[in-house]
DNA sequence: AATATTTTTAATCATTTGATTAAATAATTT
DNA sequence: AAATTATTTAATCAAATGATTAAAAATATT
């Protein structure tokens, strides 16, 4: 049992679903407090405002969602082949567990892209710089591809990430329940890889 | 010189603007009257609510988005490899005339799934009976390959849609300026029905 | 146990925001 | 031209919403 879960800790949790699900505009500082089951100004009592406590929320979710995936590609010890099966796998395993992170991330940079053009900068390497980029231009190189390795890290991602952003929508066309996108996702999980090293011809 | 552009036709236009960009929560009618240069109270006085006005963005929008490509993949006189690049093309012109028009409509439904339930059965034609589905069936049993021709679809659209969806981040990642974006997106223009073929050994 | 500190609550404030109203102006009809 | 109708404006309303306050309750400290 977990039992001993603060009142801080209870309201970042609820602030954090609601606001994966409606945004930051779309979110109601009584709607997390109902939420955590707490009185509405003890949010401000431990986080002084909306925004401050948004901006964790944010700041957590990016880690979430790039900390990991960043070690992963840049990775020096594991090759390029199994590296895109590592990347693809927990890309699906994070995204199962927080469907709606994508979108949100997204959607608050469209609607602010002033506020998160430093924030994003969060690593000044260049992205030359990143393990697989190398890996990928090598590998392009001895197949004699005269392609950006930009493209194939943003087929990997697009192809992994896309099906949670459209989730509902995918559902409804794919008349799929629950179980069936699930499983979905996980003839994805082996495709993708398969996908991508077929365009590197590895 | 279009100047005869009436009232109401510039306070749907602002709010198409605002709406894409912020989300409808993230809107507040001061901004559309604003960016149409116009009185608040004409907004009302044309369109009853903000609701009403969003909910005519939206129509269009979904029309935009889904219409003409619906009926590109639905084709039965095209083949599968002339529809693949048909669609890809399509698509990366709708998108790069509205930018933000895929990620506006994967957030509004993420914020408010049942409204969309019903809005998006539009054809009650199951997806086993649109033309390219049948036609990405055939040649996967062709080349042996028992895979849901919906993975393929997802494919091309992910591949396709992604990059928009996250243009200010990809920007920023992949050190690209506007133009270097749009040179980026000329060459998927190109390499995505490449990689989709490749896949299907057409 | 008494005191001080931290946490929680109910009530309230101030601002924002969608919407309305009544009057003014412009356009159309008779 | 007069009368009618449509459009636009400024002022205002009412509800929603983020935030604060002062008091109560719980917890920790002495």
């Amino acid at each position: 049992m977990e039992k001993d879960i603060t009142t801080e800790e209870k309201i970042k949790e609820a602030a954090r679903k609601i606001f994966l699900q409606k945004g930051f505009a779309g979110t109601r500082t009584r709607d997390i407090a109902e939420e955590a089951g707490i009185n509405l100004a003890l949010l401000n009592y431990y986080y002084r405002s909306k925004e401050k406590l948004f901006e964790i929320v944010m700041e957590e979710s990016l880690k979430q969602l790039f900390l990991k995936i960043i070690l992963t590609l840049n990775d020096k010890s594991t090759d390029l082949s199994s590296k895109i099966n590592i990347a693809v796998d927990l890309y699906i395993d994070i995204l199962k567990n927080n469907p709606n992170l994508p979108l949100f991330i997204l959607s608050e940079i469209q609607a602010n892209p002033e506020k998160f053009k430093k924030k994003i900068g969060f690593s000044n390497v260049s992205f030359h710089d990143v393990e697989i980029i190398k890996q990928i231009k090598i590998q392009l190189d001895s197949i004699g591809l005269e392609i950006s390795p930009l493209h194939i890290v943003v087929n990997l991602i697009s192809m992994t990430i896309f099906p949670f952003a459209a989730k509902p929508l995918l559902k409804i066309v794919g008349n799929m329940d629950e179980t069936a996108f699930n499983h979905f996702l996980e003839e994805r999980r082996v495709l993708i890889p398969l996908w991508i090293k077929s365009i590197l011809k590895l």
